[in-house]
DNA sequence: TATATTCATTAAATGCATTTTAATGATAAG
DNA sequence: CTTATCATTAAAATGCATTTAATGAATATA
């Protein structure tokens, strides 16, 4: 009974198709039919209902997964135990987001840099999937990344939660107010590129009122976008914290939308396998999660 | 995270050695100290104390030691949840002790039968360690043995108690009765070979009173056992039931000793790693065991 | 009905990881 | 001091999983 296996089948009942279970963990389709049949085989039971066009567990399967999940679960318990008792040293790759500025990203890190001292953290920031992608390439060994609720990470990730974040529209001063997100397309947005994560957000909540996302123009770090929404050039989404430490604070309008919450997650994002070569930086995992929480 | 890991690091834990630890899995001492430098390596943490001379775990070892047992536990879960919604079918091959009568077998082979009409059972008789010798060769399914209590198994196979079985040790008629073991060596005995068990426990009882056991015959069959000690040839160690249905029941003396309680337990043991090819017979672990106690 | 398109399975080839074999080292017992 | 026992290490061999590439099945589109 290989662990690999079973977490195969956890992504493909979580995400309900090969494909995109073989994409969450970086692998082909091939490789996962292989697994998911190695472990119908050795468990002799049929868990996939091949029948069915979202692909979904069989009864058997159904439950088969639930225990899955208390296996992969004391597996994860394991890796705390160690890392809890493992003080952290060496050098540590952490990723922070473009979209956050010094002001929300300073307290936790010195939080961090106060519980463990010893520690050499390196801070390089960079678009959410970007992070998300090279922790998955093993070039960092966590991340903090900014993400719309309910976001689905890759598989060979673990993310928790770190806290939520209050977005805001922001216009400029002279902008009409509005109070219904589909009459924010009059104006346009001037959004940072999808890598963010707050467009996906912002263009499923459009399209949910059959709507497509108009952008305006594509921003490429916080303050330029906020310069260019004072300027009148169209709406900006942005982090409350950002807004707060922004130059153009005072210059912008935030509007308030009836029917779109405009909340984000700040997530603390790790890889799960643990390359053999990064020593001691990815082991500590929710005990990071506790130190970055100021 | 392997697994296969886990089991050795617990392997080596429970037998104080990497030879033991490398013999109760069928594989090298060489691929258990790899297996062992990998857990410690993913974990990164000193497991296992080279220094003590009975190898022991590190005190972090000791904790490690018991999450792994989580794992695994929950790993023979999600077998017994297969398990148990799966109605076994096929030929079973059911391995039974040669030290064992019909009287003994029989009740729980009609339960077995009973529970699972479907079944093809094919029972062979063995010896105890040639049956456990053939369960990881997988020439069996599952075994009934006879052995006496606090027995370790290979690492390889489960073993569950169906209960426990009253010892006897008999002499001929005209045998002057004695009350302590150290006694008996006066006699010598008549035994079954080591394969059965009985003899090691014996052995082992007779050498912490600084006695090595003398044997004055060995016999490969019960009732050529029982009849050789009621010609007074020597001393037998017997199972009640056993006796209890033998022809020589009354020929018999059955001696009962103050320093040596007789006990042996009876376990259905069978493979944990169920191989490719068998299909459904090795799947029901705990199910068989409920079939096979009356 | 034909033709893409999407998604899963299968087969052969590659590549990586684990195991064994064999040799070395280290420690305790005779 | 020698032998025996047990663990580690290095190199070769084995085996297993993944990928690549081709096939199959089912749905949608013209």
């Amino acid at each position: 009974m290989k662990n690999d296996d079973i977490s195969a089948f956890v992504a493909v009942v979580r995400r309900q198709s090969l494909i995109q279970a073989a994409d969450s963990l970086q692998l082909t389709q091939s490789a996962i039919t292989r697994r998911i049949q190695n472990l119908e085989e050795t468990l002799g039971v049929e868990l996939l209902d091949r029948h069915t066009k979202p692909l979904k567990p069989t009864p058997m399967g159904l439950k088969v997964f639930d225990q899955c999940l208390r296996i992969l679960q004391e597996i994860d318990a394991l890796r705390e135990l160690v890392a809890n008792d493992t003080p952290p040293q060496g050098t540590f790759r952490l990723g922070v987001p473009h979209s956050l500025s010094e002001a929300v990203l300073l307290p936790p890190l010195r939080s961090l840099n106060q519980h463990y001292p010893a520690l050499q953290t390196r801070v390089s920031s960079g678009w959410g999937t970007e992070l998300l992608a090279k922790l998955v390439q093993a070039e960092l060994d966590a991340a903090m990344v900014l993400f719309p609720r309910n976001r689905a990470f890759p598989d060979a990730l673990t993310a928790v939660p770190l806290g939520e974040i209050q977005l805001c529209v922001v216009a400029s001063q002279d902008t009409p107010p509005f109070q219904h997100l589909i009459d924010s397309q009059q104006h346009g947005w001037i959004l940072n590129p999808d890598g963010c994560g707050f467009r996906d957000g912002l263009m499923r909540a459009l399209a949910d009122q059959g709507v497509n996302l108009q952008v305006n123009l594509d921003t490429y770090g916080s303050e330029l976008q906020l310069g260019l929404v004072a300027e009148g050039k169209g709406l900006g989404l942005i982090p409350a914290p950002v807004l707060a430490n922004s130059q153009y604070c005072d210059t912008l309008q935030v509007i308030t939308l009836k029917d779109f919450s405009p909340l984000a997650e700040l997530w603390l994002v790790y890889p799960k396998h643990l390359g053999k070569l990064q020593k001691p930086a990815h082991l500590f995992g929710t005990q990071l999660a506790r130190a970055l929480t100021p």
